[in-house]
RNA sequence: GGUGUCAUAGCUCAGUUGGUAGAGCAAAGGACUGAAAAUCCUUGUGUCCCUGGUUCGAUUCCCGGUGGCACCA
């Protein structure tokens, strides 16, 4: 493997990381590969959902992808986290940080690709994300407060913007502990280094977008979708659980679960991808408006025109 | 062929005792800092099938067409 070294074009550019972004479906991860081998990279996800081990094809992994040739390019943060746990930004932020400073002491270039918008953005505007322990103090005066109360109590520190926060007294509480943390741990603590990354977006239309979704659910559910959900209950994970980490997780199990008829699933599903892409767009959208700025490049493009831009854009700046 | 019935938003339908219309879903836009593929907010969308008649005025009533459905032959 060390042999292939030579073959990587040595581009000079000042950036920390490129980011590859661009809703579900556009081919983000294979162009990230090519790059990734032409100028020595090793890929970062940015996946919420690609985190879990045995979630494969319904997050459409695809580990298969990262194969050159009979080179495999590295990739990180992906299969680290048990299905069925609640991996969340924080962690991720963490776990980025020790990957992406692994790859850069090893002399590869960091390639950062997903569509968690959330995730790109914690560490594209570095979100300051402090540890939070436990507060048993907080914990006992908050003890035996209704739901209500303690929703009244969070909205204090912050302007509630989902019900998720407050769907269980166990969660508005550690809401509040992690509020409450903030309000006492001075601003200079728990800082995200500020990388220079240049961002590329995938461009594609809407019409494209929705013909590789339908096209690429079909697929799915044809190469054992269902069987993979249902090994999934079959070990112990709840149904609760799949069914949070909604598209082909929530639906498949809906089904399996006989909640769903299967006439209904390819449908109500396909639409609910749908939607995740379009809010996706908005993601990336609101992303701009806060100053990060993307450089577009047409999804009818092929791979390598596609790489070659790409290094056009970090020779440029 | 006859009789009845239906025809309204992209879809499923409500409604207008005659004054040109809503709901759900879809769609579009937005928010988002510890489960984010989650969660939540906002916004439209129309030759009311087509002729003609009655009427100040018809999507609404009447005649006739066209198309769907049901029943009878």
């Amino acid at each position: 493997m060390r042999g292939f070294f030579f073959i990587f074009v040595p581009v000079m550019h000042n950036f920390d990381l490129i980011t590859i972004l661009g809703p579900t479906a556009c081919g983000k991860t294979k162009l990230a590969v090519a790059l990734a081998d032409r100028i020595g990279g090793e890929i970062l996800s940015a996946d919420s959902r690609q985190v879990y081990r045995g979630m494969d094809i319904g997050t459409g992994k695809d580990l298969a992808d990262y194969r050159v040739g009979d080179r495999t390019v590295p990739y990180h943060l992906i299969d680290i986290a048990e299905p069925g746990s609640k991996y969340n930004v924080y962690e991720f932020q963490g776990d980025f940080l020790k990957a992406y400073k692994d790859v850069v002491e090893r002399g590869a270039q960091p390639i950062m690709c997903g569509g968690t918008g959330l995730y790109l953005e914690s560490v594209l505007r570095g979100y300051r994300l402090i540890p939070v322990p436990e507060n048993p103090q907080l914990r006992k005066s908050l003890e035996g407060k209704s739901l209500a109360e303690l929703t009244e109590i969070l909205k204090g520190y912050k302007t509630l913007h989902n019900t998720t926060d407050v769907d269980t007294s166990k969660r508005a509480i550690r809401a509040i502990e992690i509020e409450e943390c903030y309000r006492n741990t001075p601003v200079e603590a728990g800082g995200f280094p500020a990388l220079k990354s240049l961002n590329i977006g995938v461009d594609i239309s809407r019409d494209m977008r929705r013909e590789l979704i339908s096209s690429r659910l079909e697929k799915r559910l044809n190469e054992g979708m269902i069987d993979e959900v249902k090994g999934l209950l079959d070990r112990g994970i709840s149904a609760d659980d799949l069914i949070y980490y909604g598209l082909e997780y929530k639906y498949v199990t809906l089904y399996v679960t006989g909640q769903l008829e299967y006439k209904y699933l390819l449908q109500e599903l396909e639409v609910a991808i749908h939607q995740f892409a379009k809010r996706q767009m908005t993601w990336f959208r609101g992303m701009e408006r806060r100053g990060i700025h993307i450089d577009w490049i047409p999804f009818e493009w092929s791979t390598e025109d596609k790489v070659d831009r790409i290094i056009e854009l970090m020779q440029n700046q």
